[in-house]
DNA sequence: TTCTTTTTTTAGATATAACTAAATATTAAT
DNA sequence: ATTAATATTTAGTTATATCTAAAAAAAGAA
């Protein structure tokens, strides 16, 4: 398995989650900033190692195989994101790029005494869910923000976004994983939303309450 | 900087510890498990960089940049192998490989945080020296085993091996860092040595003494 | 249905890092 | 000083993972 194919079968897995049917070659092309017939080599390959289903023009599917490959590395992935927040005194908006490096890791023993080294965590630092060993993950049950009406209260538990520039937004506003939210007022007009975290009131466009995910 | 060049520049700088003059083709083939012909070309490489000095023919050596490039790489090895150690309980024979994968990861405040929080160990699980930021590193000034005569006494400070085998049989005679042991006999026929640890006495080929450096 | 646009695949090229086999340079031996 | 052995380099090939450009298939419009 190498790093190509490994970050391939975590880009399928992902978009998997968005759209339902096969994936389409465009797609996972987008996600991976490559080419589309880069991607169609790369689909060839996966499916002869059976980890993908895969009929010309039509999109592809993980296999069974290819889905537990998948959530192995998205599982490793978010255990190192929590080992460098919790450890290393990192900040959610510095993990990710680190996080693409040592998900690669080949070591079985290393990952599950890592695991139980941070006390089997259930989330990451963006309030995603940790897969266990074999490949179970618990799903966003929660509710984007943007679906809150007035009046309405939350915990905010997880964002979707995870971009650098999208933390250190929240970070600037005061909002951060566990608070509590109320929904002040609603503008029809662009989605917008006042909202009050502690005593504080301020205004944030539909596009952030579109990226953060909220318990009721 | 690729994974394999760092590699190569990591086999030089340990290959000029031991010998002197310029690192033959061959020697590094041998230490990279590869071929001379692939040497060549990767040393054609590392000269472009200026990461050694090249003069066809004759061996190469590490330029200042090389030298500091190789030490970081060393420094992210044994200070993987302390965490694998020390905070997830991996033995020191089963350390090294995975070390392997982990000394590539690119980011300096992970290396460095990691650093801080293994509270700056000077030494690795098998007694090398880590190199600091600057890539200085305390020489081994220590002695081997084999060197010392009846009834010399010494503390187990490093081994020159960290194959699995030879740590698993250093295991299996109670032989770790940090022990006391005394001389109690020399063979001069094959240089075997009785030694005692504790209470318990026994006999080591010279092949297993040369692989372990004391400190008088 | 026929034409146009979009998507996907194929064909061919490039870069990296290997390898084998052959050529060349160096070193050792006679 | 030749010759023989060894070490090193060059030349040419392979595998992986990219890319661009062209061909083919599918989807959407007229
Ligand atoms: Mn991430
Ligand atoms: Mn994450
Ligand atoms: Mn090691
Ligand atoms: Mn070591």
């Amino acid at each position: 398995m190498t790093r190509s194919e490994e970050n391939y079968l975590k880009a399928i897995y992902h978009l998997s989650d968005t759209f339902d049917g096969g994936i389409s070659t465009n797609a996972i092309a987008e996600k991976m900033k490559t080419k589309a017939s880069s991607v169609t080599d790369m689909i060839k390959k996966l499916s002869e190692k059976e980890l993908v289903n895969y009929r010309r023009y039509k999109g592809v599917e993980l296999t069974e195989r290819g889905k537990l490959v998948a959530a192995s590395i998205i599982r490793k992935h978010r255990l190192w994101e929590v080992f460098l927040v919790d450890k290393l005194n990192f900040t959610w908006d510095e993990v990710h790029d680190v996080a693409e490096q040592l998900e690669h890791i080949k070591s079985e023993k290393l990952i599950n005494q890592l695991d139980e080294f941070l006390g089997f965590p259930k989330r990451d630092p963006h309030g995603d869910p940790i897969p266990d060993k074999d490949g179970n993950m618990s799903d966003h049950a929660d509710v984007l923000l943007v679906t809150l009406n007035k009046n309405d209260k939350g915990i905010i538990v997880g964002v979707k976004d995870s971009s650098s520039s999208f933390l250190k937004y929240l970070d600037k506003q005061g909002i951060a994983l566990g608070k509590k939210i109320k929904v002040i007022d609603k503008e029809p007009f662009d989605n917008s939303m006042k909202i009050r975290i502690k005593k504080e009131e301020f205004t944030i466009s539909q596009q952030i309450a579109n990226n953060i995910y909220m318990k009721k």
